[in-house]
DNA sequence: AGGAAGTTCAAACGATCGTTTGAGCATACG
DNA sequence: CGTATGCTCAAACGATCGTTTGAACTTCCT
């Protein structure tokens, strides 16, 4: 299990993928190290503790995530033919490519575990990190459903992000036909995703 | 804390709220013990294993929950009038009237925090006792929703599970206006939900 | 009243947790 | 060459975990 890499980035990796499985209680840090490969004091040395792990394993993926769907977002944002479906596709097809790397698709799990617990530290990290990308989205949303008031597009954003997240969060049990391409696969899954959004969102 | 009920009912009890707020695993049986006021051996003697205790929590709101859902949903299932509405009424309603119970809308962050989870023992034992259920509901669906083939079906109804289980779960939190009734509270509630829902099943 | 069955209690069990320690190893710089 | 500096290591720390134990206490039946 250890092989390549630095040993926080050895670290990083194996903490993505028992955090996943077995959630950050549940994995200990004993058995993180073991399947890194390193020792168990290397943990505390190179983060400083197991929370901070935590939050090390959300900055590094949520950072390209993020910027990532907010490049996507400042190319279609404000523009007069912009679409709904534009906008969604800022959103989840980054998530959607995340999910088909090495281990990116368990990231979106840990994700959704966090968005479950409603531990307030956690919460309050990715409010204060990343609550600024939610923002934006909605901002963009409020601009192309004019005929929503408030309470309304935030219920429905509320309900849309909801089911992204349950559903990004099984992509590692997907399994495509082996007739299909990884491309198509992925383009297929992003359009049932983007569909149903959309009638999420803009129903009358 | 103590009071009141029988040792098995409070242990329940204090092992609803503590297992929404700190998970199967965070939340200890000393924290839960006390905060019920009984003894630590309690939960063994009773339960036979804190595992046991988290089945019987589920096994207890569950079973009404879906008791109440199959009898409305037998009120309208294969009938000739019946709409997506009404089915999704037999779904929604009774969540909804168990959130707005004394520790109620607690267990419906339970039931999320087990779905965001990916533990097998726990899904297992999930899909054993009350997988009935949604295949019942996912027939009626698919009677009213001919011109859905299966897999579409399939991907529509998890989307909406999903968003759906992830709203219910914050429903402690939503605090009403105070100018409007319990009553018009959980009926606007309501018909967000399943305006949305009928929006994500049943688009083009 | 007296014994049986059911329940509660304080105390302890071994296991495992996150964290700390201090010695040992490596690499680089003067 | 010597000595800093950064990193790894085995070992131990105290705390907390779920579970077990055996005695004490209740309740109820004959």
């Amino acid at each position: 299990m250890n092989s390549s890499g630095s040993t926080k980035e050895r670290i990083l990796g194996a903490a993505e993928v028992l955090f996943a499985q077995r959630g950050f209680d549940g994995a200990s840090l004993r058995q993180l190290t073991a399947a890194a490969g390193v020792n168990l004091a290397a943990v505390n040395y190179h983060f400083g503790s197991k929370e901070k792990l935590v939050e090390e394993v959300f900055r590094r993926r949520l950072d390209a995530l993020n910027a990532s769907r907010l490049k996507a977002l400042a190319k279609v944002s404000g523009a007069a033919g912009t679409t709904l479906e534009d906008v969604l596709e800022a959103y989840i097809r980054p998530a959607l490519e995340l999910s088909h790397d090495d281990n990116g698709s368990l990231f979106m799990r840990v994700l959704a575990r966090a968005f479950a617990e409603h531990d307030d530290t956690l919460r309050q990290f990715l409010s204060e990190n990343y609550g600024h990308v939610m923002r934006q989205f909605t901002a963009e949303f409020a601009r192309l459903l004019p005929q929503l008031d408030k309470p309304e597009l935030y219920w429905r954003i509320d309900l849309v992000t909801g089911a992204l997240t349950h559903a990004m969060s099984g992509f590692g049990m997907i399994q495509r036909k082996s007739e299909v391409s990884e491309q198509v696969h992925r383009e297929q899954i992003a359009q049932h995703l983007i569909r149903f959004a959309v009638a999420g969102l803009s129903h009358p």
